[in-house]
DNA sequence: ATTTGACCTGGAGTGCACTCCAGGTCGTAG
DNA sequence: CTACGACCTGGAGTGCACTCCAGGTCAAAT
């Protein structure tokens, strides 16, 4: 299958902005056209672009997108050099995520906090200065 | 305790200018000032510029993070308001980590692709033409 | 007395990742 | 046949979160 601008956009969930702005920075090869000159996406590009959306969520800058997008045509020669993109890239996700966490404690924390502000309200003390934040 | 702007950033880990940043756009009240007219930071500065560090660990735009240090001036009246954004933003961050935690699912399986990339070089088949990424 | 180093201010500059725009070309629907 | 909508190009503009700079002050060390 081949698919407008348009629907790429939909499919992949960039816009059509994006998809000539990553084409335009070589984070996505040309794509076919049609006889009118208009972008014709396959079913290889929406799969590649997945995976790009993928390695953009992680937070990976676009000059590694790039990077790796570059040694896909480098055949097998670049394996391994991509391969220890993705397990850097792992690595550093699972740092992100173990530090998310932390965080996702301290908000409970300070929640807890506000819970017990209200419930101080609802009874007999309304003391409240000096709870810092 | 009282810290220049040189300890309070080592202590906090943002840099010097990133203080007086947040200084200026409102994050952070206006520290004391020692007889030299230099900044001099208290133990509760820095422990609400931890809790913002953590809040913006988060990805919270710094919008939200003023509209959060501003409802601290209004004392207790606020303590609804600002348990609204700390809920709103453990909800985020929580589906952040789950986000990331199904990138880390698809980086793990691209990796254990390569690694049979890999095996098969070491075997007899060299056939790799058409694997996608 | 001067030099050094940490600090001060207001304002300009940076890098990233888009996002928008003007002006133009197609192919189909009315 | 013309009007419309989707698409095209090159280039400019945007928003965010800093980061850097020039020119100046001050207190302690040489």
């Amino acid at each position: 299958m081949s698919y407008s601008i348009a629907a790429a956009a939909r499919r992949s969930g960039l816009s059509i902005d994006t998809l000539r702005y990553y084409e335009r920075i070589k984070l996505l090869d040309p794509p076919a056209r049609d006889t009118a000159g208009r972008r014709a996406y396959s079913d290889e590009d929406l799969g590649w672009l997945e995976f790009l959306t993928k390695l953009r969520t992680t937070g990976m800058p676009i000059k590694m997108m790039r990077e790796y997008a570059t040694l896909r045509h480098h055949g097998t020669a670049s394996a391994g050099r991509r391969k220890a993109i993705l397990v850097e890239q792992r690595r550093a996700v699972a740092a992100r995520i173990a530090e998310l966490q932390s965080c996702l404690d301290v908000l409970d924390y300070k929640i807890t906090h506000y819970e017990q502000i209200e419930h101080n309200f609802m009874s007999i003390e309304p003391t409240v200065e000096g709870i810092s934040a």
